[in-house]
This record gives structure tokens, sequence and C-alpha cells, in this order.
DNA sequence: GCACTATTTCAACAACTGTTGAAATATGAA
DNA sequence: TTCATATTTCAACAGTTGTTGAAATAGTGC
């Protein structure tokens, strides 16, 4: 991922509707969900639902296909990955210890022997 | 961290100048660099970079010191390791192996078995 | 075809953003 | 004190963003 490509992806993730949007389509999993749902989830007016999965859909955060008359939308995750890929090399010097905690080998394994 | 900080640090970030600023901070690490010194690596009009630097520092992701007449302006690597948490755990699913190929263990385990 | 549902398009508008250059402030040196 | 340097403040301005509601489009079933 390139720096234009990182900051539309960071400006999509910056607004609390979409956000919203986005969070919820992450729990959606690789199914997705139609606009629908998702409007009467967040409570937004259809338009302002359309506006904002546009903006995430240009910068690659979600998918869409059609259902009958519904659309779905499902999360992107490879773009989420190549965000958060990004955001480790170019803004936690390409040590992820300072910035990335899950990165841990943490808890399960006993000994690594 | 909540909601209203991931969008105001994500927004903090989502900005050219802005991303160039902090990826320069980051390299220079824990004792930071003047303003001046960051106008000249950036070739940022100096109250363009006030501007920035403004809005870094409100979402957390700088401080300043003053040093004579210079401010020693330096990347907050707690607010990135916070951001990096949020994400993975708001938009990945909590499962960093979704979007966070440095938490795979990787490669070494041969079979499970 | 007509009615019905799901979603998008469009225009309008207030609010916010990023950039600029000139002036103000703060510190240090002579 | 006066001069020079480093940075911030301020006002102005064009451009972008988010929200709204009404109208248009696309698909389904009768």
């Amino acid at each position: 991922m390139k720096k234009p490509d990182a900051v539309a992806v960071l400006g999509a993730l910056a607004q609390d509707s979409r956000l919203d949007v986005f969070r919820l389509l992450v729990e959606a999993g690789r199914q997705g969900m139609p606009a629908g749902h998702i409007a009467a989830s967040l409570k937004l007016p259809p338009s302002a639902l359309t506006f904002h999965l546009d903006r995430l859909r240009e910068a690659g955060l979600v998918t869409v296909t059609r259902d009958g008359r519904s659309m779905i939308y499902a999360a992107r995750f490879d773009t989420m990955n190549a965000l958060m890929s990004y955001l480790t090399d170019q803004c936690c010097q390409g040590r992820p210890e300072l910035c990335v905690p899950a990165a841990k080998p943490a808890r399960r394994r006993e000994k690594v022997r």
C-alpha cells in the first residue's frame, strides 16, 4: 500500500457514521449485509448511507454485490490488513513492538521448546 | 481508546502533509525534531506546519516542548499503539490474523496435528 | 402493464479543511 | 535596548464534506 491509498483509507474510516458502518460489516463477516439492514441498524437515512458506502467502496474497504433488489455490502479485510501493515511499517519505525501489542506471542503457548 | 478518539486520530493521519509530518517524527524517534527542521524537510510554509502540528497534537499524536526559541515536536507512540489496538479489536473482529499478518505465528509449524 | 420494495441520484446548504501571507509573539544575542 | 531568529496567530478564501428530502432507477410479483 502506498501513501495516497493509506490517506484514502484513513480518511474513509475517519468519520463517525462510516466507522460505524465498517464495524457493523466487520461483525457481519464475509457474507456481508444488505444496505437496508445497515440503514436500519444505524438509523441512517438511505441517501446518507449510500454516500458513506460509496466512500468506503472508493477506498477499497467494502465490496458490493446485488442480490435481487438488495445490495449486499461486505468488509474487505485485505484492505484493512494492508492499512495495518502500512501503519506498522511507516508509523511505528517498522518495529511492531513499538505500536502493536497484538504481535506479542501471548498467552496460549506454554513454552517454546 | 474509544470511538471518538479513534475518529480523531484517524482524521489527523488522513491528510497528506500530516501523514508526512508524522512519519518524519516517527523516524526522528523519541528525541523529536524542531518545527523549523520539519518545515524545511517537507517544504511547508510555517503557518501551514503549525496548523497541521496543532491537529496532530489535538489528536494526541505528538508532544511539544520548547528548547530555546525552537519548539521540539515528537511522535507519541502510545497513541499510535492505542489506535492499532482499536483497529484490531473493532475492525478485525478482534482476530488479528484477519488483518495483522505480523500476528501470524507463521511459517514455523509444519502441520497442525 | 402496475404496484411495491430497495437503493441510488440529485440539488441545496451549512460546516469544516487546507492554504496563503502578513503581522504578532517569544526567545536569545549583542 | 535593539536586532535577529523561530514559531504562532490571524483573516481571507476556495474547495471539500456530511446531511437532507424529493425524485429517479432497478428488480420482484401480480
